[in-house]
Formats: C-alpha cells, sequence, structure tokens
RNA sequence: CGGGGUGUAGCGCAGUUUGGUUAGCGCGCAGCGUUUGGGACGCUGAGGUCGGAGGUUCAAAUCCUCUCACCCCGACCA
C-alpha cells in the first residue's frame, strides 16, 4: 500500500476527548473514527489489525472443533423473555419495534437464538458434542462507554457455544475453549493471564477470564503470591485476619458531633478502623436493604447482588434511606427489626465494635454481635484485597490491573431447559443440552494489544497483528537511484507475499520516521543515496534502536526471514 | 442515573470573568520557490451556523433560560 493513497492521516496532536493510551494511538494513527458515545468506524489500518486477529480467532477456533455460523443481530424479545434474561441485561439491551409494533432486540449475545436453533437441529446424543460460533457485530447499551475501543456499544466478538451431553463433556468443551484462548492470545503476541470470574448477567456456575496485564486496565484481579489462584476482584473470596476476642463490654452511647465517615469516626474516637462497623444502604429490586461490614473493609456489591438473587443493585438515595427511618453517618443495625440486614462475615470475629446509633451525632461503643442485633443472613460480601490469605494456599494474596479480553462459562441446562432444547440418551431418557459459552471481543483486543505495546513515539505491533509488516521508507525520493530502488523493492517484496507499506509520499526524513514509529510498522526499511553508496539499505526494528545496514541483493531474503521470526 | 468537565476551522487552543469594529494563533490543507538521516523555511491563499433554540441589549462567542452532544469518576462487561 501507498501512504499516499492510503484513507486516513496520521495526527501530530492528542485529540483531547482521549485519555487512555490505546484511545490516543487509535485516533491519531486514523484507525478508527468516532461516530457517537462508545460508538466507533474502522478505518482501513485499523480495519486490516482487526482482520488479522480475527483471522487468528478463526484459525483456531476451527482447530478446536468449531464450526463457523452466522446468526442474526435482530432478535425477537419474546425469545429473551422466556429464559428471563431480558430481566438480566435490562437497560443494557437495544430494543426496537418494527412496523407492527413487534419488540426486536439488538443482539447482545446469542444464546437464545441458538439454543432455539439448537433444538430444532439436535435430538439424539448422537448429535453431540457441538461447538458452533461466529464472529459478528454486538450491540450492549452500556452505562458507560470509556476509553475508545476498551468499553463500546457496538463491539465485534466471537463468540462460540458448546452443547454436550453431561458436565463431563462441558468439562471438555470448556478445557479445549480455555487452551484454544490461550493459543490465540499466544499468537497475537499478548501474553494473559486466566482469573476465576463472576459470570454477571449471562449466568452460570463456574467462570474464567483472561486479563491482559496493564496498569490502566479497568479490572481489578487478586493473585496468589505462592500458587496458581486468581481470580477477579468482583470474585475473589476474601478471607479476613480474625480479631483477637474480648471479653464482651456494656454498651455505651458517646456523642460524635459532625461525624460521618469511618475515618472521621476512627480518628475522633481514636479507635483503630477495623473496631468499627459500617453500614451501607441498598435498594435491591425495589426492596430495602442494609449491608454491615467491619469498618476497614469494601463491600463487592457483586457478591452482594448475588446473594440477595437480584437485578438490580443500587446505593439508597437520601430520600430512600429518610423514609426508612435510619440516620445517615450514625446508622446501625441495632434495633432495625423490619429492614433486612445482610452482615459480612468480618463481623463475626472480635468484639467491642464503634458502630452507629440510629440517632444524629451519637454512636455506640462495645457493640458485640449477635448480642446487640440480628442479621437475616452472614455471608462473605467482602472485596478482596492485597495482603489478605489466599484461598487455596493461605499465602499473600497481591493485586494487578488488566483489560479483560475474553470471557467464558460453563452455563448449564438453565437456557436450554427453558428453551426446550433437549436430547435423547442411549437408553430413551430425555435432557436439557449442558451449555457453555465463550467470548472474545476483537476491538478490545486491538486496544489491549496496544495498550500493552506501545512506547512514547507511538504503536509497537507485535508481528501477527501488525497491519503491514515493513514500512518502505525511501528519503530523497527525488534522487533517481532511491526511487527506483523503492519501486523495485516494493514490487518484490509483496511478491515475495510480504506486506508492505510504501512511504512514498515527499516528505522530510523526521515526518517518515516518526510517523514508521507512532504506526508501529514492525519492520522499517530506509533506502537513500547515503544507504546507496554502500549498495544497501538500512533494516530496522520498531522494537530496538539498533539499525543494520542489508545488501541490496540480501534485503528481500532478509526480510522474509525477520516476518518468520 | 448521580458527581465533575468541555463544546470557537480537519486537529490543538486563545478570546467569555469586565458585551463593542472585518473572531484570532499554532499545526494541518492548496499554490509557488528554497530545502531534507528524527515532525524544515519563506511568500500567497482557502477554510467558521463560535454545539443548538429562545431571550436581554443600540450591540452577544461573551449575559440569562432551555436544550443537545462528547469526555472523566461510580453502577455494567467482550
Amino acid at each position: 500500500m501507498r501512504i499516499s493513497q492510503l484513507f486516513g492521516k496520521t495526527q501530530r496532536e492528542i485529540p483531547a476527548e482521549a485519555e487512555m493510551v490505546s484511545h490516543q494511538l487509535l485516533l491519531r494513527t486514523a484507525m478508527i473514527h468516532q461516530v457517537a458515545a462508545g460508538v466507533y468506524s474502522y478505518l482501513p489500518l485499523g480495519w486490516r489489525v482487526l482482520k488479522k486477529i480475527e483471522n487468528i480467532i478463526r484459525d483456531e477456533m476451527n482447530k478446536a472443533g468449531g464450526q463457523e455460523l452466522n446468526m442474526s443481530v435482530l432478535q425477537p424479545l419474546e425469545l429473551w423473555q422466556e429464559t428471563g434474561r431480558d430481566q438480566a441485561f435490562g437497560k443494557g439491551l437495544f430494543t426496537l419495534s418494527d412496523r407492527r409494533d413487534h419488540k426486536l432486540v439488538l443482539g447482545p449475545t446469542h444464546e437464545e437464538v441458538i439454543t432455539e436453533m439448537v433444538s430444532r437441529n439436535v435430538q439424539s446424543y448422537r448429535d453431540l458434542p457441538l461447538l458452533l460460533y461466529q464472529i459478528q457485530t454486538k450491540f450492549r447499551d452500556e452505562p458507560r462507554p470509556r476509553a475508545g475501543l476498551i468499553r463500546v456499544r457496538e463491539f465485534i466478538m466471537k463468540d462460540l457455544y458448546s452443547f454436550d451431553v453431561d458436565g463431563n463433556g462441558l468439562d471438555q468443551s470448556y478445557n479445549k475453549m480455555l487452551q484454544a484462548y490461550q493459543k490465540i492470545y499466544n499468537r497475537c503476541g499478548l501474553p494473559s493471564l486466566l482469573v476465576e470470574a463472576d459470570s454477571g448477567a449471562i449466568g452460570g456456575k463456574d467462570s474464567h477470564e483472561f486479563m491482559i496485564i496493564t496498569e490502566t486496565g479497568e479490572d481489578e484481579f487478586i493473585y496468589c503470591s505462592e500458587c496458581d489462584y486468581s481470580a477477579n476482584t468482583e470474585k475473589a473470596q476474601s478471607i479476613k485476619a480474625k480479631l483477637a476476642d474480648e471479653k464482651p463490654l456494656p454498651r455505651e452511647e458517646v456523642a460524635t458531633p459532625g461525624i460521618a465517615t469511618i475515618e472521621d469516626l476512627s480518628s475522633f474516637l481514636r479507635v483503630p478502623q477495623n473496631k468499627t462497623l459500617k453500614v451501607v444502604f441498598y435498594v435491591a429490586d425495589g426492596e430495602f436493604v442494609i449491608a454491615v461490614i467491619r469498618g476497614d473493609i469494601e463491600i463487592n456489591e457483586v457478591k452482594l447482588k448475588n446473594i440477595l438473587h437480584c437485578v438490580e443493585l443500587r446505593l439508597a438515595t437520601e430520600d430512600e434511606v429518610n423514609k426508612v427511618g435510619v440516620i445517615a453517618g450514625s446508622a446501625s443495625p441495632i434495633g432495625v427489626s423490619d429492614i433486612k440486614i445482610i452482615a459480612d462475615e468480618s463481623i463475626t470475629s472480635g468484639a467491642n465494635f464503634v458502630a452507629g446509633a440510629n440517632k444524629p451525632d451519637t454512636h455506640v461503643k462495645n457493640v458485640n454481635y449477635p448480642r446487640d442485633f440480628k442479621v437475616d443472613l452472614i455471608a462473605d460480601i467482602a472485596r478482596a484485597a492485597t495482603g489478605e490469605r489466599c484461598p487455596k494456599c493461605g499465602s499473600k494474596l497481591l493485586s494487578r490491573r488488566g483489560i479483560e479480553v475474553g470471557h467464558i462459562f460453563k452455563l448449564g441446562t438453565f437456557i436450554s431447559g427453558k428453551l426446550g432444547a433437549f436430547f435423547t440418551d442411549p437408553d430413551g431418557v430425555s435432557h436439557p443440552i449442558v451449555m457453555g459459552c465463550y467470548g472474545i471481543g476483537l476491538d478490545r483486543l486491538l486496544a489491549a494489544a496496544i495498550e500493552q505495546n506501545h512506547d512514547d513515539k507511538g504503536i509497537i505491533w507485535p508481528l501477527a497483528i501488525a497491519p503491514y509488516h515493513v514500512y518502505l521508507c525511501p528519503l530523497y525520493s527525488e534522487n533517481p537511484q532511491v526511487a527506483t530502488t523503492a519501486e523495485k523493492l516494493y514490487t518484490d517484496l509483496e511478491a515475495q507475499g510480504l506486506e508492505v507499506l510504501f512511504d512514498d509520499r515527499n516528505e522530510s526524513p523526521g515526518v517518515k520516521f516518526n510517523d514508521a514509529d507512532l504506526l508501529g510498522i514492525p519492520i522499517r526499511v530506509t533506502i537513500s543515496p547515503r544507504t546507496l553508496e554502500n549498495n544497501s539499505i538500512e533494516v530496522k526494528k520498531r522494537s530496538e534502536k539498533k539499525s543494520q545496514l542489508v545488501p541490496l541483493g540480501e534485503v528481500t531474503a532478509k526480510l522474509k526471514g525477520l516476518v518468520k521470526d
């Protein structure tokens, strides 16, 4: 490709709206163009990268035994109502009405559609197992699209669905996918990490995410310093150090004027934060709920949501809190009887906590559970944190940030059961098909690749997903020898199957080199009168500082070798 | 949805507080010339509904009201 013909121009300046590096670079290299919040178009360069990622994924899916198909983007809302997942997805579903006022959704995922289709085509255990997938645009009306391609409302996903006769079969399919995913990330040049995850709105039991580690990632995960345990923070089991037992003392009210936060309370009363109780108000599907946890620990709302089996969980508003009659800032589970109270396990060890008094500007010392208050349920609703003990081996836990670039789920039978996808076993007995689903967001993987592979000059593409292999960069191209050498090399390299971006512009060396670095093409080939004096050209890898002169006769072979590595 | 912010040329910005002539600057773009191993220079030129609507005023990018879009922080997730 000649740069002079390429649609899309590089930009010197960082677009004001872009904060994340991948977002900035995607815009500066003209790989994407924003159409609306969380909606982007791809320009040729970006689309090439996406296609490379797509082909790697397709190849690995096929190798794992997957069959590619393509399903409709439009889906009847009724199908979602049958599984109840219209509720779970809630406002995230893009819905529309047709001319007959039939409600349709733009597919955010395809469990319903594929299961319905599978139910018509699978009757016997002999038809199973099945691995079916597609690579297709998905729509989710995200509450907050952000960071360029990291979180968008329209995105390209590879979604594979597995259908098995039993849990054993599901485990095998799941493992196949797990390994295929690892191969995909490796082939893309992106080391990934497998972490345990919550299954969220998709549903199901076991679930793992694939993380690409970057400090700017939006997900935090916990991992063990010794063993292989790792989990998304929202999923990670939290094992808090137990507090020493003490003799329970009599309750005692203290005035705490103007004290509303745990930090203030702790310093005002000179009590460590882990000797206080924190109370947080939520509304779960319309029901007011109180969560109680030790003052030094954060509540994990994903766990809380799962325990409450609710669809929507949000913090209660001030009005709602007032209406219920608890006093924000001095709230307390003491004496509360008609509201559901969920408490974290952390309140069961230690004694003589400081808690609110449900009176303005007043707290209570020496509060003890269960002596002083009752709860409806004790559970792990705590956010795991660095420094805690590993639930598997007891070693110290650490945390890192990353970008979730893949997520796999053991769905089980809850969708097939509801949609009537059954098979008959060898004994003639009917069973629901056991399902799994496996997703990769291609756009996000692209963004993550940049997030992980860049320097202050621009992108450093891993060879396998680079838009082009070679940046052909003639300097002083009005020099006839430079021009003819460049043209010939361009033709030769393309004939050899190398993908060449030919900077045929009449620009200064600085402009060309800077664009080469910005675009991040893995190999740069410079031709100038200076190199031609030595009957050679200069070859430089984007990932390295050094360059080397290569005799003209050896260039093609040399570059072919570099691209193979 | 709650909190914070920004909308002026393709991009980055100034001007808005304190209303006042033809709305500026840099980059980029077009033409000509000189240049060229890390974002060259000169000259000439094109390019604007100042996000939108309404209002106040002799006069609005600037003040008021409403509205839209986008970005950032939280709930969501590939």
